[in-house]
Order: C-alpha cells, then structure tokens, then sequence
DNA sequence: AATTGTAAGCGCTTACAATT
DNA sequence: AATTGTAAGCGCTTACAATT
C-alpha cells in the first residue's frame, strides 16, 4: 500500500489536495500560514508534504506574488577591481544572509559606465530588491535605481539621504590611524590613494587630509597621491615620497599597499627602519608580508550578511536603518614600529 | 493623441493585443518568432513592443516553459578560498555568457561537506542548471547533481567520463613548467602543495612527479609537501626544504607561494640567487613580487566565459563539448633566473 | 496553405462565498 | 465565529480550431 502511494509524484497542490481530499487553497494555506486554517488540518497538511518530499514551485509562487525572493548583487568589472577579494568575500556574506531568508542571489556585472545589464535585470523583474557594492561620486547605477523605483541598497558612504547604506565609517577610521601614526613619532606621512571617482577614496582621504590639516606644517602637496591608478604611477609617486624625505606611507587600499611595498623592496628601502607603512584596507597578503603592514581590519563578510539582511528587511517592509555603520579594527603590525 | 496612448502602460501580451486588435497568441509568436507568423504582423507587433517600452514577464515565461533562464554557480567557502580572486574572475566570465544569452546567473555557496544550498537550488527549481567552480576528489556536490539530473558542468578535470568538463590542463603545464625549470640548471626540485582533497592539487603533483620520477635520483620525499594548509606548516615545509638542499620551490598555488615568499624573506633567503622559486598558478600579487615570479597563467575570465556557454548548450540541446581545454602560458620571471 | 484566434495550462495566491 | 471551498487571476506558451 505504501508503495503505491509513494508512485504518485506529488509536484503541486493540486495533487495534495487530491491526496488528502481539501481544496488547493486550504493546502496553500496550511503551508503559507496566511489566512485562517484549522490547526489539525495545517498539521496533517504539513506532515503529508513532508513525507512526500514535496517542494513548492517557487516561479508559480513568484508569478502570483509578484515576488522573486532573488537579491540582485551588482559586482564592478573595471579590470583594476577584479583581483580585490572584498567583492568575493562580500558576496558570501550576502549569500549567507539570503540563505537564512529563503532568498537567492543573482549577480550582475558593471563595467565602467555601462549599466546595461543591471538595467536589463530590473525591467525583467528578475529581482526583489539590488545591492551595489561600491559606490562612484557619481553613480549612474544608483541614480538608475533611484528613478526605478526597485528598493535598493549601496555599500558606501553618502550625503545622499535618500540612500539607504551599509558601511565602515572609513574617514574616521583613516582619521584614527592617521594620528595614531603621528603619536608614535612619524612627521612627514605620505599618502598614496587611489581614483577620487570612487567615493571610499574621497572619504579616507578626507579622513587623512582632517589630522594633517591641524598640524602645524598642515598638508603637504608633495607627498600626497590621488588618482593612482596604474603600477607605474605607483612607482613614481614611491619615488617621489622617498626624494621628498617621508617617514610614513599610507597606502588607500591593500592592491596599492602591495605594489608599494614591491618598489620599496626594489629601491631596497627597509621596512620599518627606512620607512613605515601602513594600510587604509586590509588582506591575507598585507598579513603575510614580512614585515607583516599595519591596516585597517574590516569584517567584510559581516558586512555582506548585514547588506543582504537589511535589504530583505526593507523589501519585507520591515523597519531598516537608512544607516548601518560597521565597526572596524586598528592592527598594529611591524611595518610602523 | 501621442499623450494619450503614451498614458497607457502597457504591461502584458494582453495589453498589446488589445491595442494592436490581435489575440494574445498572436502577438506572443511574433515577439519569439515561434510558430507561424504573418510578416506584416511581426513587424507591427514589434515596433509597438519598440514604441511602448514593453518587457515581457519573465517569470510568467517561466512557468509557462518551465525554464527560469538562469544558471547556477557554486562557489566553495572554505576559509582557504575566500580570498582567492579566482572565483571572482570566472564568475565575471560566466556573467559575460550569460548575459549574451540572456541568461542570468545565481549563486549559491557550499562550505565543506555542507550543500544543502545548492538541493535546494535545484529542488526549487531556480536554475536550469549548475557550474560547479571546483571539483573535490570525492566530490559530494558532483554526485548530488548527476542523481538530480539537471545539467550542470564542473570546472576540473576528472576521470568521470559522464560529467561534462571545463579545465586547464593543470597535469601537463605542471609536467612542463617543472621539466623547463629542470632544463635550467635546477636540480633539487622541491613542491609545496596543498590538500589532496582537491582534484587539481592532485593534477598537479601528478604533473611535477611524472617529471621527477624519471630523473636517475627519483623522488625525493624530504622536498615534497602535500596536504599543506596553514602558514605554520608552509613555514615548516620551508624550514625543511632549506635544510635538504634544494635549488627550486615549486608552489601548488598563489596563496601559498606568497607565503613561502613571506617566510623565505623571513629568513633573508634570496631570490634567485639562494633559491628560485615558481607557482603552478598565477596572481597580481605574484607579478607584483620583487623579483616577479614565475608562474603558470590561466585566463580565468575566458573560462567563466566558456563554462557558461557551454552549459547554456547543454541546456538548449545544442551540441556541447563534453571536455574542454584551456590554454596556459608559462610567464618565466626573475625568480627563476 | 498561410495566418490568426480560442482555450487550456503552467502552479501558485487570495478575495469572497459557502459551509459547519 | 471558525474553517474550508470556489473561482479568478498572475502573464505567459502552445496545441488545436477557425478563418481567410
């Protein structure tokens, strides 16, 4: 008798309400908890499902709640962003926090200015809900999403109101280590950053630029680097900050602190003894280095659990916070000793 | 007038058959080109489609086919891969096919032994099928999915000849990269690998003995590292390796070459003059080393590329190559000169 | 024979009606 | 009043029938 039971695949409601002798609805019902339900149906209902291994078609679930339950995750592709570990970590962290919601997550990819696809991802409704993770000073991306109407959230910092945030606060914290390092003895610090177009750069730079401005000697021209891009100019702002006489650099990222170290290494300039480094961002790679390099420590996966948690809560229409600032660390290493 | 028709949204077959005076059938084969179709019609329906900005519901297309257009990528987090940029890349590259084919990708995250997100990816039905970014020896994930019978790919070489297969081949550019280094000069050559659980660790090893083995002096065990995780037992190896002897340091990966490179400079060993040193697999942060350091260079991001297409043609019936290889390149750098 | 329309179906949800 | 059922709807696809 089991046996011929178990023939029967159960793969909609239908077939359950069959099976058990109720309507389609109360089936619904008894599994979406939604609605009035008897509680010894909802319970016969529940344990039939379960001994039958049925699982409900989520697309159907989807077409008649206009809901996907998919976060859309929307990864740069600008070459120089590749190799960052951050998006990667992040996305696990988003995962993880969709997994616990019974939500999916599809990527999509940025390149430069072109949104296309994300765009694409919208119109199709493939999504509930968009996390950028990184935001430009001025982001085509976020603008497109704030004329769309789809709820979204960006991983950085804004005077923007109107965004919703999840983020260090990086321009205290680069404040923190900038005159961290001055009361350890360090004078002349150096600093090397990366394309103001990103708006992290701006704000650790502000951070820097707020500890040097009230020093007596204040910010000096020479030995300050924005807009570093490319290896070579790299190099050239490294040579710059040695001819220049600097006892500190401070690196804007972990890519930009290990090409750093690289041409100290090849003008052999020692670490700490010649000169101190440390790091607005952290990596394996920084710890590994020998001297292992002072940075700024950030728990990137929390971040992306707490991206995609915030991001659920306000596609629920769960209350959310307009800001979530997440904590950060100062490890101090050999590099600025 | 224009006013008054652009006033309404037109958000469905329906809404289009009205205005055109058509029937929903219609309209719907002149938009995918299916079935018998008037050209007149076709071009009517499609430049209204044009003029009203209209999106097709995927998500009804999607019941209706039973396809969701979306492909699945399974990506390990196991701490020792987080922070591997690899991942990240191919998923880049699958992203690129997809959106070629109009397909979106979603990712879902095993830890170890641990998929039950991926079952219920599958069970749910969210994807139409399945890339899994690495293959483990006795891979759970791999025979999960061929009892599932959805179509899925893995990235990695097995001697499974029923799963379909995307790689390099790790076994003869390893073969390769060791005999050149041999034909160097290079005499004592040591390895430092990681876990055997990994079917590519195993590929590797496997192209570095096939060399050695036919050398008059062998194998030598006391210079040979496998199952090598953490960074005590990197240094160790390293301690090791110094003390046998050895000319040259082959690393299984770029993780772990870094932090041989850490501990090697730890212990003022120069590169090349004291020791050369190579990876079987490449990094920026390898290329960005002073001395740079030779290694073998995949294009990971024409891998994502040629994984997702492939699987696209899988699902589609189309023809699909069941074993694809990619090309390397051997990059001789200064640390092995 | 070529083109278009009718109607059922994909598997759910949910307002409202009907039953106890 | 509490529980369950009816029927319509979400927006497509597609077999088959009907029209020209």
């Amino acid at each position: 008798m089991k046996e011929e039971k178990s023939e029967i695949v159960i793969t909609s409601l239908d077939d359950i309400a069959r099976e058990l002798g109720l309507s389609k609805s109360t089936v619904s019902r008894a599994l979406s908890g939604k609605g009035r339900i008897g509680a010894q149906t909802k319970a016969r209902v529940r344990q039939y499902v379960k001994k039958a291994e049925y699982k409900p078609n989520l697309i159907a679930r989807s077409l008649a709640q206009s809901k996907t339950y998919n976060l859309g995750v929307v990864l740069p592709a600008d070459s120089d962003l590749a190799e960052k570990p951050f998006f990667q970590v992040f996305l696990l962290g988003v995962c993880e926090a969709a997994s616990a919601n019974d939500y999916d997550v599809v990527v999509t990819v940025v390149v430069e200015k072109d949104i296309s696809a994300l765009k694409n991802l919208v119109r199709n409704k493939k999504v509930d809900g968009i996390i950028l993770t990184r935001l430009l000073v001025h982001d085509y991306a976020a603008a497109y999403l704030k004329r769309s109407g789809i709820p979204f959230l960006v991983v950085g910092s804004s005077s923007d109101e109107s965004l919703v945030q999840v983020d260090t606060d990086h321009e205290s914290a680069c404040e923190n280590l900038t005159s961290l390092l001055l009361s350890m003895g360090n004078r002349r610090m150096a600093v090397v950053i990366g394309s103001d177009e990103h708006a992290v750069n701006i704000s650790r730079y502000r951070g820097y630029a707020k500890v040097m401005e009230n020093r007596p000697e204040g910010i000096c021209r020479e030995i300050v680097f924005q807009n570093v891009g490319s290896k070579t100019a790299i190099d050239k702002s490294v040579e710059g900050i040695m001819k220049e006489g600097a006892d500190c650099i401070l690196c804007g990222d972990d890519i930009i602190c290990s090409q750093v170290l690289s041409k100290l290494n090849a003008m052999n300039i020692r670490i700490p003894e010649d000169i101190r480094v440390a790091s607005f961002y952290d990596s394996a790679h920084l710890k590994y280095n020998n001297p292992p390099i002072t940075a700024l420590e950030i728990d990137v996966k929390e971040l992306g659990v707490i991206a995609g948690q915030s991001l659920i809560d306000k596609i629920s229409g769960k209350p959310f916070t307009r800001r979530t600032i997440l904590n950060y660390q100062i490890a101090l290493k050999k590099s600025t000793q």
